[in-house]
RNA sequence: GGCGUCGUACCCAAGUGGUCCAAGGGAGCAGUUUGCAAAACUGUCAUUCAUCGGUUCGAAUCCGAUCGACGCCUCCA
């Protein structure tokens, strides 16, 4: 099957080959643990877990690294602020990390590793980079790496620095650098910094951000490996200063693809912690949305356009959702499980394979349901096609995990329920309809078929 | 200033030269069912793709201009 993926670094879809036959190496940045992360992080998120649903549903073996970043500028900050070691901080913002991706379905990664365990690493990567004349040491004991020293700099983010204008931002920075866009490798360490330090032959510091992705992804997953994913944020400068030290110091090819998602934005502003319009997943789940209307929510636009957060999303969203676990549930009534797809799938597979285009998937996905619903309707669904469908729906949740778990209903819940059927068999409409809204209010949804009520959590 | 993305129905969103006089979801409307309820199901819903020009036998899709939205240019998923 030819699976093709955009690559950010020649701007188009190239067909996927992987470097090692049906495996495929993948490298993710995770999150800066000092904050709990948004639902715009998850966007990127939700997209790297579609990408690796889809390769693995087609067959491949994924070996799917995270790096968790537990020390920089903003971790280092919060503990200042809070007085509190940094790793009670890391710590406590990993932890509720994990809680949000087991929330929102995601798989997770084959190893989280932590920027704070592979320091060694990164210092004899950047001795590497020293010997070879890649970087240099400043007066102050912090080590930069000089983009002068290769001659590509700026190929991934498609940026031509001579022609580029200075910002305040990089005119202000430290004048011990060669080139003012040196980046740093290691950081000596500063009064602010506090009990936050490591050694290393250039003095007590600390890393500089990029060098974790370096060292880790080609630790855990080789030298040259398949993918490495982000948000469009990190094209520039992450991105780009990896390639730059990691070619620099292995002298060997170093990412295949890189693919980047689009931002979510909040009222077509982008949804960042420094602009402070964010919403948080427990904050949305409190909010009464599950995990799958948020999940599609997310999948319901291509991974790289632009997305707007919105509740009438949220609202859409639960209602698509609801109709797909509906038709699911419908079918089970009917027939057990065959193993034959319906041609549908083939298409389905098609657009997942092109660039992970879900919205089409859901198209097809739709169409299909839609034709199954017709010929139970007309009563000519045979056992076969029922059988067939099923497997389909199953399929596609492999991808999207729309499906809900079959949930277990509280008492009190059971209680109303079965208090509002004493009140239908009573044809009590007012006191049975003031029943079903007290329980929507409640979070669980009531309807009436032939066969009796059926209860469901919104 | 440089680089880049985008503008498709009331809302969301695929499609990027002919099979599109444009998928799919939501809303609306009509019908089936039902408790003259809720839910479910079916049907219906853009001669038109920001605007104006151009290329072409043929354009939502390519080119140019204009208007509008957004992102990056060392905090950022």
């Amino acid at each position: 099957m030819e699976i093709r993926f955009y690559n950010t670094l020649t701007r188009k879809k190239e067909i996927f080959k992987p470097i090692n036959k049906g495996k495929v190496s993948l490298y993710t940045c995770g999150p800066t643990v000092y904050n709990r992360a948004h639902i715009g992080n998850f966007r990127t998120f939700i997209f790297e877990d579609v990408l690796k649903r889809v390769l693995q549903l087609v067959g491949y073996n994924v070996k799917h690294v995270m790096n968790i970043t537990d020390v920089d500028d903003k971790t280092i900050k919060k503990a200042h602020e809070e007085n509190k070691k940094l790793n009670k901080i890391t710590s406590k913002y990993t932890s509720e990390f994990m809680e949000d991706l087991q929330a929102l379905k995601i798989l997770p990664a084959d190893l989280f590793p932590a920027a704070t365990d592979h320091i060694q690493n990164m210092i004899e990567m950047i001795s590497i980079l020293i010997e070879n004349k890649n970087a240099y040491v400043a007066d102050d004991g912090s080590v930069f790496f000089s983009i002068d020293s290769i001659n590509d700099y700026g190929k991934l983010a498609n940026l031509d620095l001579k022609r580029q204008k200075q910002t305040d931002r990089v005119a202000a920075d430290e004048y011990t650098k060669d080139n003012p866009r040196d980046f740093a490798l290691w950081k000596a360490w500063k009064v602010e910094d506090g009990d936050v330090f490591w050694d290393s032959p250039w003095g007590i510091g600390r890393p500089g951000w990029h060098m974790e992705c370096s060292v880790m992804s080609t630790k855990y997953l080789g030298n040259h490996f398949d993918i490495h994913c982000g948000g469009v944020d990190n094209i520039f400068p992450h991105h780009e200063n990896e390639i730059a030290q990691s070619c620099a110091a292995l002298g060997t090819e170093f990412v295949n693809i890189w693919m980047h998602s689009e931002h979510l934005n909040m009222a077509d502003e982008k949804m960042s912690k420094s602009l402070g319009n964010i919403k948080t997943i427990p904050e949305l789940l409190d909010d009464g949305h599950s995990a799958e209307s948020l999940r599609y929510v997310l999948i319901s636009s291509h991974y790289r356009s632009k997305l707007s957060f919105s509740s009438n999303k949220l609202d859409d969203a639960r209602k698509a959702v609801h109709r797909i676990n509906d038709i699911y549930n419908r079918l089970q009534g009917i027939i057990s499980d065959g193993n034959s797809f319906p041609n549908e799938y083939d298409q389905f597979i098609e657009a997942l394979v092109d660039d992970l285009n879900t919205p089409k998937a859901l198209g097809i996905l739709f169409n299909y349901l839609k034709e199954l619903n017709r010929k139970i309707d007309n009563d000519k669904l045979t056992d076969e096609e029922s059988s067939r469908g099923i497997l389909f729906i199953k399929k596609a949740d492999e991808i999207f995990s729309f499906l809900k778990d079959k949930t277990v209903i509280p008492d009190e819940i059971a209680k109303l329920v079965a208090k509002r059927n004493e009140a239908r068999k009573d044809k009590n409409w007012e006191l049975s309809d003031l029943l079903r809204e007290e329980l929507k209010e409640k979070g669980w949804i009531v309807e009436d078929t032939l066969d009796g009520s059926k209860c469901y959590s919104a």
